[in-house]
DNA sequence: ATTAATACATACTTTAGGGTAAGTACTTGT
DNA sequence: ACAAGTACTTACCCTAAAGTATGTATTAAT
């Protein structure tokens, strides 16, 4: 999908931090801008291609299509075509994939109090 | 510290989705290759900058310092330098930067879990 | 014959992050 | 006089990820 350069430095420290660190594979997993508010969009629901283009505006339909068919590729989420014109496309969490939500909650609340503590300090 | 072009779209993006996404903010904080590592070693006892470059020998010691400036920045750990010579700086982690060991640990959690099943499926 | 609708694909550009390499400040020991 | 040790700093380069823009296949409806 993207080249990539094996023999990079960038990659091969890449591969070091994977297979040392598991938290740095899931982060492999969720990063990116917009992985995490796909996710969001399919936590409740299944939906389709064209439904989360409008969900996500900001999103342009190169980086939507390759982070779904990675998430695809890393088992987050099953694709599901009818064979019919025009094309009828939906994306829903797997297994592993519902299995990350409560993850990312976790990360979520850190968030809010971590963010809260900062603005009452940046106001005192 | 690194140069940032305010006014470029993936800047507009990024901002857009802290704002939406606490998710994203979080892995903000703790994204890069090397941060969650340092946050490891630093997770069950204070170091120095110099032990903390040989627990991690590939990691550079520009990105080094980088990390460690953008995670106190952040709040997540603290500095302290005792004014002698050879200078003697110790880095721990913060509250903020212990509630999120549990954060991290269900990251880890699940990627073991996640791993064995993309192995199972793999080898079938 | 052309337009509309859907779900992509692809060539090209930009940029933020990471890597390389070398230098700095300050003092103690020789 | 200078080397050693510690904790940085800085100038420059490279690459992966994100963005821009445009194209494709298929069929039904007009």
């Amino acid at each position: 999908m993207t080249a990539i350069k094996e023999s990079s430095t960038i990659q091969q420290n890449k591969k070091t931090a994977l297979e040392l660190c598991p938290v740095t594979f899931t982060m492999e997993k969720i990063g990116g801008y917009w992985k995490p508010i796909i996710i969001y969009h399919l936590s409740t629901e299944s939906k389709r291609y064209s439904e989360l283009k409008k969900a996500i505006p900001a999103i342009t339909e190169k980086v939507l299509i390759q982070h779904l068919k990675q998430l695809e590729a890393d088992g987050l989420l099953i694709r599901e075509a009818k064979t019919v014109v025009p094309p009828f496309v939906t994306y829903q969490l797997s297994e592993s994939g519902k299995k990350l939500l409560p993850v990312i909650h976790a990360m979520a609340t850190w968030a809010f109090e971590h963010q809260e503590k900062h603005i009452n300090v940046a106001s005192e």
